[in-house]
DNA sequence: GCAAGGATCTAA
DNA sequence: TAGATCCTTGCC
């Protein structure tokens, strides 16, 4: 993508609305891949390219936090399509995910990787490197870029100054499916979604 | 290869 | 209330 295209003048009027998150995990999860995911951050616009997400299902998926009912910690998941999930993870990072479907299914796609795009010198400060590549690659580290937190646990995506942006794919560009990562039940199913080649996505290892 | 790191949930 | 688990990362 060429990064200086991007513009946040009108970025709020076209951004995706519920019903786009309101539909099945899987197609929401496929979907997101090539999308923008923005935030206005203490005046500064952060942005960055969808390229890598997991679906985590409402039923029949072990490694959901959902899988067993809800609970304090899962409870975004449970909320409308739309909404933000924010979990803590190993203690140390926070992941991010994007409700779908709706209220009381307990499902959501988990932001894994993300193409920086804009407000790349105030992520480069919170993640404390330069390499660009390196910003977003992985569900820790997008979190940590753009800033979020326990904080932004049930917030909405469909906010104007937290939300996403149609998909920008560029010709030739292909989408992969693999095993998730970093998990050891479920392992098997093809619930990740990736841009193929795309230099931006983790280094994570599927799981099956 | 593995420690860091702390909340969360389950079983007792 | 102890103990295992955990949708990870970066350094050893």
């Amino acid at each position: 993508m060429e990064h200086e295209k991007f513009s946040f003048d009108k970025a709020p009027e076209h951004r995706l609305r519920e019903p786009f998150f309101m539909r099945p995990t899987e197609l929401v999860a496929l979907e997101l891949l090539g999308c923008v995911l923005v935030r206005r951050l203490y005046g500064i616009m952060l942005a960055g390219r969808i390229v890598e997400t997991e679906a985590y299902l409402h039923s029949d998926d072990a490694a959901s936090h959902a899988a067993n009912g809800r609970t304090p910690r899962n409870a975004a998941m449970f909320a409308t399509g739309g909404c933000l999930y924010v979990y803590r993870s190993y203690g140390i990072h926070y992941c991010v995910n994007v409700v779908t479907e709706a209220q009381g299914r307990g499902c959501a796609v988990l932001i894994r990787a993300l193409e920086p795009l804009a407000g790349i010198e105030s992520m480069q400060r919170q993640r404390r490197t330069d390499e660009v590549k390196r910003l977003c690659n992985g569900p820790g580290n997008v979190a940590k870029a753009l800033g979020f937190s326990i904080e932004d646990n049930m917030a909405s995506v469909c906010h104007p100054e937290l939300f996403i942006l149609p998909a920008l794919l560029g010709e030739g560009e292909r989408i992969a499916v693999s095993a998730r990562v970093g998990i050891t039940k479920s392992a098997g199913l093809p619930l990740r979604f990736y841009l193929a080649d795309n230099p931006f996505v983790s280094k994570g290892k599927p799981s099956a």
